[in-house]
DNA sequence: TTGAAAGCGTTACCAC
DNA sequence: GTGGTAACGCTTTCAA
């Protein structure tokens, strides 16, 4: 391996003078630094990110911490994240977690010494503690698709969103309109189908439709159990016209619920999701979206600048949804 | 920053008791580990990994690198990493290449020290020179869907895949049968395309079946372009019966023309992907499945068995391929 | 402008 | 068994 002291021996200098020459301090001869330099590249040195990190105090490092990566949202997050962390010369680590103990593990984890300039947090909300301990530790974090008062947030307008699914299915003349959804979670503290389901109701309230209670289903995150659901739904002596699934991924457990019962889509059911993932185009699923990809890569940006004013306050950002109608929603005509 | 000194101190011994106790060295008094113990949860004390790092020369870390992340399976891959690396204590950067400028960077950035105590590379050969760098840095790489003499590799018979889809069309009676997949790409070397179309060809040949080469399309890799593909095959004077895609990705175009253009499947085309990617399930589609999460987990386990004896060989493993019958293949009757 | 030297927080060796 | 101390490779004062 070769060090400094290689270079500095190699060029006649003394190792000072080569530090100097790596971080560009101006206080350097023109000669001498072509000379370090000549001694550098016939090296190929390269200095060692752990020394450097240990005397500076920083790793140029970012950690992700992400459950569930088996969601197509989480990992189109990451795909912002990336390019603007490298660009920035910075490095992602991964952290998935999969149980709450690897929740509660990564979450503490944070506060340790010299394990990551700053730290994303994906859909999962610190508690006060926690968000104390990062405080006094000094920890950077952002969080993405989670909000808390005192922490740098990109969310999504979650109640916003469930009320642009309402109003469509409304505009389109629904009345029985039905809701598949997580169940409360108090492993993980998941809040969006929930948040999204407040939306829908609140724009189904101010409109004078009710949501009967039979038409609201929930169940643990996934398309097979969303499938489950909605079968129940569809053998219901009055089945809904149109269901509001909280994720396209259980919006598409809604549509194999119809084509097994051979309920065709949009004319006897109209179906909308919610994130548009890539497979919502695939499936022709009308959906809101939400901008994942920007999402991760605004809180890249967001931790990025809080890297160089550590002090500044707190940002929330929210971004844009959209509607986006592709083939499963359609008018319904009593 | 409570150190190794504050919890000495604290506890009324010397760093090296400290340190020992930390290390599970056995010759510490029963009475001194306690009270260290003691100390460091008093203190909340964690080492510094950056320190520890320097120290042994190890950073606990290994980098994966992974071309297009927006490819399902390289995610899929990633997941089975993901826990084997976490069970062993190690810690995942994630380096997404979505340019050969990357993909270079990358893997010099292998050789440099103090970045990694492993490499594992996702779809992509290193070129002589490279490995022979690999060998002198000292560099432990694991390749995962892709193939190199030296080094240990997690691989899928590709050919033996594409012979597998000829076969399952055969079998079905059909004749005239056509194959969309990557076109040559000399930007990162990908194989595993034109591989599985070797494969395909020679089982077709074995039965003295021909190919014919307007029924060989190839195109950057994609959904989209892989249905404009099948659109053209479709529209030839005589199109054929059966289609074996490249990957899960580009049969879903194939499908997707082939709704455009009103061709019945599985009546009128049969359609085979290979992978068997996560939508692949839900679109019903029949494909050549390789287990993408396992040759993650067991390109991991390959660089942790080789990090705690460097010296070893090379393995080189080879994962079982299946056939998923699904909804879109069927019998061709002439 | 430059060299020497003092750390950064560990580990591991050497005395005691 | 245990304490001191010399590295690990670097940055950054302090003198010169």
């Amino acid at each position: 391996m070769v060090t400094i002291v290689d270079v500095a021996k190699r060029a006649g200098v003394g190792i000072g003078t080569v530090s100097r020459v790596l971080n560009q301090s101006p206080s350097v001869a023109e000669a001498t630094r072509a000379k370090v330099q000549a001694a550098i590249q016939e090296l190929n040195y390269h200095p060692s990110p752990l020394a450097q990190g240990l005397k500076r105090g920083l790793t140029h490092t970012i950690v992700a911490t992400v459950p569930f990566l088996t969601h197509p949202s989480a990992v189109e997050r990451l795909q912002g994240v990336l390019p603007a962390l490298n660009d920035a010369g910075y490095t992602l680590v991964l952290r998935a977690v999969e149980t709450p103990q690897q929740r509660d593990e990564h979450m503490a984890a944070m506060t340790r010494p010299h394990r990551a300039d700053g730290d994303l947090i994906v859909s999962l909300t610190p508690s006060a503690e926690e968000v104390q301990g990062f405080r006094s530790a000094g920890t950077l974090v952002v969080l993405i698709d989670a909000w808390h008062e005192q922490l740098s947030c990109v969310v999504t307008d979650d109640i916003e969103g469930g009320r642009m699914a309402a109003r469509h299915l409304l505009e389109l003349g629904h009345r029985n309109v039905a809701f598949v959804g997580d169940e409360p979670d108090n492993a993980f503290g998941f809040v969006s189908s929930s948040r999204r389901f407040s939306g829908f109701k609140s724009a189904l309230d101010d409109a004078g439709v009710e949501v009967r209670s039979e038409y609201i289903r929930t169940a643990p995150h996934g398309r097979a159990s969303a499938r489950a659901l909605a079968a129940e739904l569809l053998s219901l002596d009055e089945p809904p016209t149109a269901i509001f699934a909280a994720s396209d991924t259980q919006a598409l457990g809604v549509l194999e619920a119809a084509a097994a019962e051979s309920v065709e889509v949009p004319r006897e059911l109209s179906v909308i999701g919610f994130d548009d993932i890539e497979i919502a185009g695939y499936a022709g699923l009308t959906t809101i979206r939400q901008p994942l990809n920007a999402s991760g890569r605004l809180a890249a940006e967001l931790l990025l600048a809080a890297l160089s004013i550590p002090e500044a306050p707190a940002r929330h950002e929210t971004l844009p949804l959209d509607l986006v109608e592709r083939n499963t929603t359609g008018r319904h005509d009593p």
